[in-house]
DNA sequence: TTGCAAATACGATATTAATCGTATTTTAGC
DNA sequence: GCTAAAATACGATTAATATCGTATTTGCAA
């Protein structure tokens, strides 16, 4: 096993990252059957990516039992921003605003939902 | 040569993408120079993906003289929004607002990328 | 016009990610 | 204890990306 640091999830990973997030911990079954709603996926596919994962230390696991039973080991938050930050970085020449016209310019985004982001953004400006 | 449309471009192309959006259009030999400050890569990795990305329609190209010139075959803000919009899905829950309050709450931004997102969100509530 | 420097074309290989078949292990229930 | 169903382990393969060496082409400058 590796250091949990570091590594950045691929596409498949984070499915299985959203997964388990979602659920706090799950076993390779109940995730399987997840993505099996929306991705045709053989069963061992799923438990080979989380037994690389778990290598990886993406993912914790308990082998006490017959079937293991596994959780994220990254943080959902932090792996959120991470993402968003490199997005930022590569694609909106580090500016978070222009990121967030795109995100929020055409969109069918509620009135509540643009009231908690301007609550934010005044709480942050306090902070400055 | 394919079909312009559908292909998402990977990571590498996205940072040719990047510099070609920038410069309207660019040669290889410039394109190369550009990523060689941030990436350790051979002139002909450079010149291959370009190539390539031509092929798939990510690129056009006028090789009327010795040096081709290169120019993006598609929009950045339509790349934008696609790669955006399909962030928010699988990691936000398709929440646009959860992106940005994740994007943001990091708290490097600035006081005046602040103010740009506010004055947008302004204006944005004043059309509901 | 010819040679050479710089560019492109092309093929092969390396790397990484994803997939799945088969072997082996585990344990609950008989 | 045995066995069968369900789970894991593991190896091999496929597929997609990225990399780069070498051959070929191009056009300017001498």
């Amino acid at each position: 096993m590796e250091k949990n640091n570091q590594h950045k999830p691929t596409e498949s990973e984070l499915e299985i990252l959203a997964v388990l997030w979602d659920r706090e911990e799950a076993t390779v079954r109940t995730v399987h059957e997840e993505l099996a709603k929306t991705k045709d996926v053989g069963y061992t596919t799923t438990l080979k990516l989380m037994q690389i994962m778990h290598d990886k230390g993406l993912l914790t696991r308990d082998t006490s039992k017959k079937t293991h039973v596994y959780i994220a080991a990254i943080d959902k938050e932090k792996t959120q921003t991470q993402i968003v930050n490199k997005l930022v970085n590569k694609l909106f020449a580090g500016s978070p605003a222009e990121m967030v016209l795109q995100a929020l310019g055409g969109n069918k985004t509620t009135k509540e939902e643009l009231q908690k982001i301007e609550d934010l953004i005044t709480t942050l400006k306090q902070k400055k």
